[in-house]
DNA sequence: GCGACAG
DNA sequence: ATCTTGTCGC
């Protein structure tokens, strides 16, 4: 597929932070997704071994996750892990894959965050304005915000707060297993994102596509 | 100053 | 993220 060359990646952790401010506002985190017309859906990751960084993007059919496509790209990993510039040590390699794809899904969901971020522009947020497609988080761990308790039944959630702002919600996926952090990517909303990813729950903690990229991403050819 | 901190 | 076997708990 297409992708739109936003930026440069070769750029130092603090120059990532003033593009971050300077993208931020292009980012559209209010936009309800009609689930209706979703047919397909792409689960986003990366994964590193020895200073190599491998990305796997992978095309399931929605609602019934039949693997459509997938997509790899490798490349040496050089940017640190900085918590909130992800997408700058994650990015490159993710564009190589996005750039390889061949089919473009209705929506692609991360294994990150999104709006649910200190700048709010969290990796699936930025590398949304790369795609122009629609793009949810979904983290396994909280990167800012604060929350309460979490119901104890899968579907229960509470809302993230950071500075006074909804930036994202604290999802139930399992009984008896912690919460995983759902928010907007670009082109989409809260509220589509926690439907979406409650939609792609089968017998385990994270959502179908996530689940189907992270093994693409692990194993390596 | 101290603690928190996606992957 | 990654290093790693068995084990406790819903």
């Amino acid at each position: 597929m297409k992708l739109k060359h936003l930026h440069s990646w070769d750029i130092t952790p603090k120059d990532a932070v003033q593009l971050q401010h300077a993208l931020r506002d292009q980012v559209i985190a209010d936009r309800p997704l009609d689930l209706s017309k979703i047919r397909t859906v792409a689960g986003v990751d990366v994964s590193v071994k020895n200073n190599v960084s491998q990305a796997a993007v992978t095309v399931l059919t929605f609602p019934d996750f039949k693997p459509v496509e997938t997509a790899l790209a490798q490349r040496p990993t050089t940017f640190p892990y900085v918590p909130g510039l992800l997408s700058f040590r994650e990015g490159e390699v993710l564009v190589d894959a996005f750039t390889k794809l061949k089919n473009v899904p209705d929506v692609f969901m991360f294994d990150g965050s999104g709006y649910l971020h200190p700048r709010r522009i969290g990796i699936a947020s930025h590398i949304g304005l790369w795609l122009g497609v629609p793009t949810i988080a979904n983290a396994k761990n909280r990167l800012c915000g604060a929350h309460d308790g979490v119901g104890p039944e899968r579907g229960d959630w509470r809302p993230v707060t950071h500075k006074d702002e909804v930036i994202g919600a604290a999802l139930r996926t399992k009984a008896g297993c912690k919460p995983v952090f759902v928010s907007a990517g670009h082109l989409s909303d809260l509220e589509s994102a926690v439907s979406l990813v409650m939609s792609c729950l089968t017998k385990y903690r994270l959502p179908e596509p996530v689940r189907a990229a992270h093994k693409a991403a692990g194993v390596f050819g």
